[in-house]
DNA sequence: CAATAATTTAATAGGCCTATTAAATAGAGC
DNA sequence: GCTCTATTTAATAGGCCTATTAAATTATTG
């Protein structure tokens, strides 16, 4: 029967094996490193969480949550749509500000292995279609009211996801083109929370008459 | 002395390496698949190319040059920005399309060594400082000229390789959440491509003066 | 304290991968 | 045809990794 625990060698190899699974990603990963990172032998990896895989998972799942949740929980108190999309794209951002290495990891395991993918669905069931279609919904009524134009839930969801997840994806990659230290990355990062949130909702501004009208989101 | 060769062993093998490298990444491509995939024997691999290491980073060499190239030399015959960099954004999602795994490719292989990033850094020079300072001085001109609301430079480049390239890299992921297949998945591709202009465009077109006024970019 | 269960360790099996080696085969030039 | 070089093969060394096992240690409970 298992004792009462306060912060046992189970919990020190699941946070052993979330740092590293960050830093590293499943593949490089290995059951020796997380051992050691937890200060204990190979053998109890196994003995607590039977594979490497098994372990992985069960980090894995909690993440996904984590990026997508704050979607459905942050600022549905707003009244105009564009103050409600405007903190939710802002909560996003900190959620990835404070796990840089998320996107990167969600996207690489995903792509990697099909099974994850699978998990993933089960996990989120229809949420994500829920999600979009009420989006849909949404947005095809306040274009109705001519207080955005058109865009289809997809591509809002697309792009502020996208937007929001680059600076971390490609984080060493703008440091050198930037030739940023880490306390310029992070005015980088400040900024770049602003403008995101400047590009999604000019993208929503209604077209002004006279201007040349564009071609109008199919679908 | 090398004979002259139509299409040798040599070329196998590059070709079977750049396949599985694009599908797997380094870490998943071993050099076993290699000399399958290019109808060889496996000791092959290592003659022509030495190691495994040398093999990806001449794969990998120009598949960054292809990813960054395109927005040196389209458009620049437009006279008006907007034009060129409608033009730009479309030339470099038709080249994610052609090369649907790069930009996943791209950032995962930079995220998890090191050493190809130097050897990036290496190859492309200043390229991308010149072309950021030069794009910044374009855009604050604009500006000044009220021709558009201004942006820096970096913020462009990125939400524009961000916006082009998520398609790609969430795929698997995208095509779940609406229930894509094939066929329909193209078509989402296809409408994307006018998305990104469009938002891209709207970040960029001047605020009107009756309307609040958002933040401006700072730096 | 004795018995039982939980935890931890050391050792290792077994698989897979890269790289090397030595030997076999094919091809070019004299 | 002979010789030298390029190409290809089979075999394997050697490293590293996951997972298992059996034994040792520690904790728990009646």
């Amino acid at each position: 029967m298992k004792p009462v625990k306060d912060s046992t060698t189970e919990d020190k190899i699941l946070m052993a094996a979330e740092k590293l699974f960050y830093e590293r990603g499943y593949a490089m990963t290995h059951t020796t490193d997380i051992a050691r990172e937890a200060g204990c032998n190979q053998a109890l990896v196994h003995y607590y969480f039977r594979s490497k895989e098994r372990l992985f998972d069960l980090f894995f799942e909690n993440k996904v949550k984590l990026f997508i949740s704050v979607f459905l929980s942050v600022g549905n108190d707003e009244k105009r749509f564009q103050d409600k999309i405007k903190r939710k794209i802002e909560a996003h951002f900190d959620i990835l500000r404070g796990n840089p290495r998320l996107p990167f990891l969600l996207f690489n395991e995903i792509s990697t292995n099909t099974k994850r993918l699978e998990n993933i669905r089960k996990n989120l069931g229809d949420i994500p279609t829920t999600l979009l279609s009420n989006l849909d919904a949404e947005l095809d009524e306040l274009d109705k009211k001519g207080e955005i134009q058109k865009i289809a839930a997809v591509d809002l969801m697309m792009s502020v996801i996208s937007l929001n997840a680059i600076m971390f994806i490609a984080d060493p990659i703008v440091r050198i083109m930037t030739n940023s230290n880490d306390k310029e990355f992070t005015q980088l990062l400040d900024r770049r929370r602003e403008e995101n949130v400047r590009t999604i909702l000019a993208r929503l501004r209604p077209e002004i008459e006279h201007e040349a009208p564009q071609v109008p989101p199919q679908g």
